[in-house]
DNA sequence: TGATTTCCTATTGAGCTGATAGGTAAAAGG
DNA sequence: CCTTTTACCTATCAGCTCAATAGGAAATCA
């Protein structure tokens, strides 16, 4: 299940981009438009700076914007970053070591394809197909 | 994610469908084949037998049958049974309380829409197309 | 200098997961 | 009748993750 950081992430990344014109807007309005916690959302936006998908200034006039267009942001990607895992399955997770009954096990084509649509399907959706 | 519950419950199906002939078919035996602990499994099939997936005789001879054919099974349905809750956001999930923002939240309807296609998907594949 | 804002890191309570454990009840075989 | 085998029931537990909260440091601007 998709936890609350990257719920949250999606609904920052959408209100950016409706609320960004020339500058950069201030986590502390963020928090207040969608009635989320600052100090949590101080832990997320770093992980979405790190991929480059937002920038973030310091100090007075500060605060963060988007690098891209909204249609240039998957939700998938959006995601991937702020989610520990998407996989649904441990086997099929990231740093996971390969499964000893890989080759004889009967479910992992099951899982592998229910891997690929659901990645197929937050792929095909943007930010802007959002707003 | 997918737990470890719904994951060997899918398991065990396959190994009644796969080594069920006449007779019932004694979890330690499914145990041994497919190297789960038996006092685990003890704890999972009550719920398919609840739901009439299964049959369970006890005593000697004893064990556990399917009550269809393995086409009858869709993979979604076991699941449904095995897991505490398949939607991938919370507010999605079966006892949740109607969120407050729905009406106006943008993100809802990407999450009703991956939900869809997630239980699509389940809901296509068969116990027998696993075999 | 003061206000604002990001940035960094530590901590914590609650809840879930994935078992393990110990025993009871039923059914069949000898 | 006794023993074995099996399902059934319920309690417990360690480890982990989640969702915050907290306190402060560093940067930037007026």
């Amino acid at each position: 299940m998709i936890s609350t950081r990257g719920r949250y992430a999606l609904r920052v990344m959408l209100d950016l981009a409706q609320n960004q014109g020339e500058g950069y807007v201030p986590m502390k309005d963020v928090a207040l438009r969608q009635n989320l916690s600052l100090k949590y959302l101080e832990q997320i936006l770093p992980l979405l700076k790190q991929k480059n998908m937002v920038v973030g200034i310091q100090g007075k006039g500060g605060g963060y914007r988007l690098t891209r267009e909204p249609k240039g942001y998957a939700i998938g990607e959006i995601l991937r970053v702020t989610e520990k895992e998407l996989a649904p399955v441990s086997c099929l997770a990231e740093g996971a070591e390969e499964c000893a009954l890989k080759s004889t096990c009967k479910t992992i084509g099951f899982w592998e394809g229910l891997n690929d649509v659901i990645n197929e399907y937050m792929d095909s959706k943007t930010l802007e197909d959002l707003m």
